[in-house]
This record gives structure tokens, sequence and C-alpha cells, in this order.
DNA sequence: CTGCCTCGAGTTCG
DNA sequence: CTCGAGGCAG
């Protein structure tokens, strides 16, 4: 068994508390998971598991210990901090080591870490003492030497009792002071300054731009690229990576800068070091928990990664008085954010058929928890990107929620590879049908050309009643497979041509049931017909432009006898989707399905529209709508825009005049504040179109 | 031809 | 939401 799954199997009778095995057992199954993982983690410079999981393994591991009377194994990882060091680099021992932090989850956690310090201190428990909040920024830490003033050694955390020295890399980080400025201070003989590196997500991205033009592989993340680029053995090339340091503490000192935290990193401010601005000084521990949950709204927006929100005890005298247990002081603790990204095996790779017919490659994954949800497939776009990103059946992947949401493999990790997984390739046929699939010259996707292909058909009778077309209720993806999978659709028209009785045969269809579907696919007969045309899924007319064409032409009869020459004259249509529309238009086939929808009676022709615009209160204004508006649902906010005149537009752009800000925005809202677009509430814009 | 601005297509989980 | 690609202005 492998240790990703036996580490899986342990963490499940954990979880579930089904705890067949005896302790013993589990804390010796736990020993040597946590080991190995470390192991994979410090020496081969990638994991398999989540930090947040390590962590929470590690602490089942300590109260596990502690609830068993029995002596601690010494090998086991509660007394250490790490594993030892890779070769490569020179070994150094920190003169005091780098503590590991306990971790919080919850509101709850922190409250119950701030009540033992209280205890501790001997102190009545609603008392409010001084604490300081720092941002947790996800990099590397550092401990870095300055002896009178200038910097005399550079290392890594390691083990936290030995690092490597990477004086070299850390002199080419302009944030990192090479010799400290006076500070309105004496000089001090010897300073020991503790931060954390990292790579600014601006030049992540702009990074792995590069290396991906060059054809190398790209890092899996900022933490990834920074930890990479600081143990490149050539220094000139780390010079050329735009890391970056933040201090938040030191080590030993020759003479104090302080007598609490917060004074310390004002002093680190002065000498020379960049401290992150963002930290809180509160009395007691309800701030603290606001504060957290304010930054974890606001991750996105900086332009680092943080994982969480470090709290310590502000006076140094208190920390001292709490001490240390084994590797984490008492006086700090670690508030962690959900994960966002975690690691998975790739089981393997699937193809879909869209309703286009074009082939998009699916990643079937091991069942991972990102962000407090199961994830277990995730799309991989095209042949390029699994080429490009060198991903392999039966690799490591570094799974995350792009935008909080859609999961996307972001990497694979080479180092984990054991000799079998297999180099994936595009099929030659279609899995539905057994076509020939083909890549156009130039494009980046392989199709199914193939105009009777089932899978094709299932989807495009599933976009045909989907909510931004027909808008057939209680009509959605599996309806549509079991009705091409039993015969009883061969063509789109066929939808309204069935009966209670041909529904009655498909599993789950009781009469009640039957007779409502047949009859809300009957009141779509009347959907406004650019709905219609949509729903047709003719290649290059989603909903925008068959909205154009249908203001331009009014009926399908007159759209079918425009000529390539007529359709391009529109303004928005150019010679690929007028090909296409005239294309599909002659085909036969197509003639006899709008002939078929027309006698159905469905609504085949719109009134022409009218002409009086000009003095509606949004003409001339474009909108872009995101995130979720208090009462307004987005085809509602979008049809009220349109009615009062404006226009709606999926992206921002310089173009747009207003971003309608919602609820759990995505990447559109930093857009358009970079952009300088004005951003409004759902308020601000029913005003406007009542004006 | 290039650089915007848009649009289309496919997408995950509960 | 993200990607690729069509349309169009300069």
């Amino acid at each position: 068994m492998s240790l990703l799954e036996r580490t899986r199997r342990l963490q499940n009778s954990l979880k579930n508390k089904d705890r067949e095995e005896s302790a013993e057992f589990l804390i010796d199954e736990l020993i040597e998971s946590l080991n190995e993982h470390a192991l994979l983690y410090h020496q081969q410079g990638g994991s398999i598991i989540s930090d947040a999981e390590f962590d929470q393994l590690l602490n089942w591991l300590r109260e596990m210990e502690s609830a068993f009377s029995g002596p601690v194994r010494p090998d086991s990882p509660s007394h250490r901090v790490g594993a030892p060091p890779s070769e490569g680099f020179e070994k150094v021992k920190h003169r005091t080591s780098l503590l590991s932090l306990g971790n919080a989850f919850n509101g709850d956690e922190l409250r119950a870490w701030y009540e033992r310090a209280l205890r501790r201190l001997e102190l009545p428990l609603d008392s409010n003492i001084e604490l300081v909040s720092e941002l947790k920024i996800d990099g590397l830490a550092l401990s870095l030497s300055y002896e009178n003033g200038i910097l005399v050694q550079a290392a890594t955390r390691g083990d936290g009792q030995t690092g490597e020295n990477i004086t070299a890399n850390a002199r080419t980080i302009r944030s990192i002071p090479l010799s400290l400025k006076s500070g309105g201070q004496k000089v001090i003989s010897s300073l020991e300054v503790r931060g954390e590196v990292y790579f600014p997500k601006s030049s992540f991205d702009q990074l792995n731009e590069s290396l991906a033009s060059e054809g190398l592989k790209t890092f899996a993340n900022p933490r990834n690229a920074a930890a990479g680029s600081l143990r490149l053995l050539d220094s000139s090339v780390t010079a050329s990576r735009d890391l970056a340091f933040f201090a938040y503490g030191t080590g030993p000192v020759s003479e104090s800068i302080g007598g609490n935290h917060s004074e310390e990193l004002r002093v680190l401010k002065a000498l020379g070091f960049q401290v992150n601005d963002h930290f809180l000084q509160s009395l007691g521990i309800e701030a603290v928990i606001d504060f957290c949950a304010m930054f974890a709204g606001k991750r996105d927006d900086l332009d680092y990664e943080i994982d969480g929100v470090v709290v310590k005890v502000d006076s140094l005298a208190l920390q001292e008085r709490l001490g240390a247990v084994s590797n984490a002081p008492r006086w700090a603790v670690a508030y962690k954010f959900p994960a966002r990204e975690s690691t998975t095996i790739l089981r393997d790779i699937l193809i879909n058929v869209g309703r286009t017919g074009m082939i998009t490659p699916e990643a079937v994954l091991e069942p991972v928890e990102i962000g407090g949800v199961m994830v277990s497939q995730a799309t991989l776009h095209n042949e390029d990107y699994i080429r490009g990103k060198d991903i392999r059946i039966g690799d490591t992947v570094v799974v995350k929620r792009a935008g909080d949401v859609i999961p996307a493999v972001v990497a694979s990790i080479a180092a984990l590879r054991t000799g079998t997984e297999r180099i994936w390739s595009m099929p030659s046929s279609c899995p539905a049908c057994g076509t020939l699939l083909v890549r156009l010259e130039g494009e980046a996707d392989y199709y199914c050309s193939s105009s009777t292909c089932p899978a094709q058909f299932m989807r495009l009778v599933e976009h045909f009643a989907s909510r931004d077309a027909m808008d057939i209720e209680g009509f959605g993806a599996k309806l549509a497979v079991q009705l091409v999978t039993t015969d009883s659709l061969t063509s789109l028209d066929d939808i309204y041509k069935l009966t209670v009785d041909q529904l009655l045969l498909l599993d789950g269809f009781a009469l009640k049931k039957a007779e409502n579907l047949i009859e809300s696919i009957a009141a779509t007969k009347s959907r406004q017909l650019s709905r219609l045309l949509f729903g047709l899924g003719i290649r290059h007319v989603g909903k925008t432009i068959a909205e154009l064409l249908i203001s331009s032409f009014q009926s399908l009869e007159s759209l079918s006898q425009r000529t390539e020459e007529e359709l391009s004259e529109v303004d928005g249509i150019g010679p690929v989707i007028a090909k296409s529309v005239a294309g599909w238009f002659s085909e036969s086939q197509n003639k006899g399905l709008v002939a078929s929808l027309s006698g159905l009676g469905l609504n085949v022709a719109e009134d022409a529209p009218e002409g009086q615009d000009g003095d509606l209160p949004l003409t001339g204004k474009t909108f872009v709508v995101t995130g979720t508006l208090p009462s307004l649902g987005r085809a509602e906010a979008e049809s009220l825009i349109k009615s009062k005149g404006g226009k709606v537009s999926s992206s921002v752009s310089s173009k747009t005049s207003y971003l309608v800000l919602g609820e759990n925005p995505g990447s559109k809202a930093v857009k358009a504040a970079s952009l300088g677009v004005q951003i409004i509430d759902e308020t601000e814009l029913l005003t406007m179109a009542r004006a």
C-alpha cells in the first residue's frame, strides 16, 4: 500500500473515531507516516499531503500520545520540528532553534489557546492581555545573522535545529538589507532576524509565463517558486528572480531592541527591513478573531500568498513566563485558513465530447478535500495543457480551486514519480462513435467531426433545454442521456413530440412527473426566438450573437435565406460566424428541423425591435455584473439593464462604464479596480435605472 | 499585422 | 471562472 493510501486510511479512522485498531497501533502508524511525509517534504522538496493535513496528523499524534500512558517513542515527530536538511548546501546549526507553531482552525480554538495562556499566567479567564496578530506569509522561513550591522549569514529553517547556508542567494534579495540602518540607535553587535522569503504573486505569474514560453516546467505556486529559487546553486539565477522578504521577529540578540513584540517590529522597520503593515495590536482574543475573518476574505487582494494569521502575546516578559512545549512556544499560535490547494493522485485521464464535438480531457482524481469540498475530477482543457505541464497518469498533482470554485490541476510533482506513471496521449477516435478525431492547423482542440455522434447529440439536447436557451423546467443532463440512449429522441424537434407513455418507460418516471414534464416542455414553445436560435447549437452562435442575429433578421425563415455576404454586413458578424450560420441553414437535415419546429407551433418570428432609445436612463452605458447580488438574480439584473437601454458585457475592460459588485466576487473586481472602472452595488444600479 | 475588446464553450460540487 | 479565438480599429 502506498504512503498516500495508508495516510488516507489513517485519516479516516481518526476522523470517524471508529477506532478498531488499538491506540498503540495508531500511534505507531502516525509516527511512521509522519516521518515519511516529513522526509518527502524536506528532502525532495515536495509533499503529497497539504501542510494543513500534516499539522492535523501531528495534532492527532500529540493528542493520542498524551492520552496514552505508555512512553513516547524516541523517533516520534512530536519531539521534532521536521526532518534533516538535504545535501547541496553547507549545514548551519541555529543558535536557538526555529520553533514551529501550534495551530488553530477556528475561533474556538483561538479562544482555547488564549485561555490556556491566561491560566498558565494565573490570570482571571476574563482578562485582556496585549496581543499582536500578523499575516502568516506563505513562503520560507529564514534566519539572518548580522554582526555589527553587517549581514554575515542567511540560513533556511531546515528542521528547526539545523538549516542550510544560503547566504549568497539571500544577498540577491533586495528587501534583505546587507547592512543595517542605524535606526536612531547604536549599532547592535549581534542580531538575528527571522522572517519569511516569499514570491510576489505578480512576479510569480511573470516567471511562470517566461518558463512556459521557453518550454520549461512551471512552478505550482509562489511558495514552491520561492523555495526553488532560494535553493538554486547559481545565485545569479536567484538574483533574476523577484524574491522578497518580510521580517517578523528576532532570534538571539546581544542587546534588547524592545520590551515587547510590537516594539521589535517597529525597530526592525527602522533598521531597514520590510515589515508587513497589516498587523493588529489588540487587547484580548475577540478582535483577533475578527481580524482573521477579515483577512480570510481579503487574501486575494494581496500580492503575496498568506495561509493564516500568527497571533503572539505582545509582552516579551509574559512570553518568557509562558515558555514553550517541546517544539512550540505557548505564547504564539498560528490560525490557519482552510486550504485551497492540495495534492492528490491522478488516477486516469478520460475524454469528454462537447455538443460541438469539441474534445476535452478530464482528470480523474483520488478524491481530496479542498476548501471544504471533495474534489474528484477537474478539466485538463486540451492536449497542449497536459504536455506543457508534463502531467502523467499516476502522477501526484497539485490541485486548486480557481476563483474558489472550479478545480484545476496546476502542476505535477515529478520528484515523486516511481517510474510506473504513464504518458497520456490523445485517443485517435471518438469514444462515443468511433469517428477519427481531428485537430485543425492552428487550433488548440481536437474535434469529433461526425454529425451523427450520439455523445454530441446528448450534449446538444441538454444545451437546448438549458437555462439560457429554452429553459425547460425539470429537463437536465440526466434526462438528456436517458432520452437519447433509449432512442426516444433522434432530433431536437422530437422533444416536442414526446408523450407521457414514452416517459413512463424511463427510470424514475411516474404519471405525475411525466405529465408535468410534458406540460413544461409545451410551455417553452413561446420562448423568445433568440433563445431557440441559441438552443440550436450552431458553432460560434452563443447567447449574444443569437440576440444580434434575431434583432437583425427577425425570423428563422429570413435568417436561413441570408448569404454569407449578407450576414457579415451585420456589425459584429465576421466571415467565420457568417460561414458557420449560412452553412448550418444550408444542410437539409437542419432545414427539416426548422420546418418541423415551426410546424409544432414554436415561436419562429419576433416583432421588429422598437426604434425608441436615446432617452432611456442607461443608454450608452456598459455594465458587467459579478458575484451574487442581494435581491436580484443575475438574469434579472441583466434584463433590467437591457430594458433601460444599457449594455451588458461579460468581461471588464476600459470600455466598461460600471461594475455591479455582489457578494463573493472573483477576479473581475480586481481588474475593475486596476482599470479605474467605477464599482457600484445593486442599490446604486436600481437608483440609476429608475432615474 | 497587432492589440484591444468581446464572445463562446466547457466546467465542479452540493 | 478561464481559456482560446473572432471581430474590428488603427
